[in-house]
DNA sequence: TGATGATATGTCAGATGCGACATAGTGTCA
DNA sequence: TGACACTATGTCGCATCTGACATATCATCA
């Protein structure tokens, strides 16, 4: 749904803060991109805490350099399975996964 | 990745317990399923708790009676993406979101 | 400056997920 | 028993996501 819009959004991402700030969003499309914002932004910095490049993190999870970019830079051709998959991969827990998603409407939870 | 005993294992689902108890998962892919059922298993107690059939829902979220069916099954033809998309549709939170993940280790969480 | 390593962006063919439809199964009334 | 409402299952054409590849951009070093 309105791609061209939701990736400018996702582009800028979680650096200018939540999602829902933008137009047209409804709460439930908001708080999705937020998630998958999050999610994104965690992704990187699980492979930067591991001193991973995107090439090594790629052929760990069977993908491509490209892909993984466009996994963190939230590229609204990612899907979430993907996302979670690949931090699960990564040896993420539940309980990671919940403290991120716990944290993801803070725009800077870095 | 071999569908049919992923299948035969979502069958079962969330009733017999927890997923990583069957054959050849990699605790990742285990994780992922567990996911999925718990957020299945989660998305039925929310419809009947809003005594919505499974063809109201599925117009509320423009989806089919079949899809959600499958949905609730966790059937392995449905993404993460349309689950999570669904609950916040149905009004869920990150708080609940959350919830339901911690506990979906568990079980017989209902 | 150029060269090198890392990341970002664009595109595409093949794989997977989608709504829709048909139909089978299940439970509950009379 | 049949009729009805609800849910489950199977299939299919179309849409979206995927890995792969090419190429562009960026940062760092000499």
């Amino acid at each position: 749904m309105n791609k061209a819009k939701r990736k400018q959004l996702e582009r800028r991402g979680w650096k200018v803060g939540s999602a829902s700030e933008f137009l047209g969003l409804s709460p439930e499309e908001a708080r999705f991109i937020e998630l998958k914002l999050a999610l994104s932004h965690w992704l990187r910095e699980r492979r930067e805490a591991y001193k991973l490049t995107q090439i090594e993190l790629a052929q760990q999870l069977r993908s491509s350099q490209s892909r993984i970019a466009k996994m963190e830079a939230g590229d609204p051709s990612v899907s979430l399975d993907l996302l979670i998959r690949s931090l699960f991969s990564l040896g993420a827990t539940k309980r990671d996964l919940v403290r991120v998603i716990a944290a993801s409407n803070r725009p800077h939870a870095a």
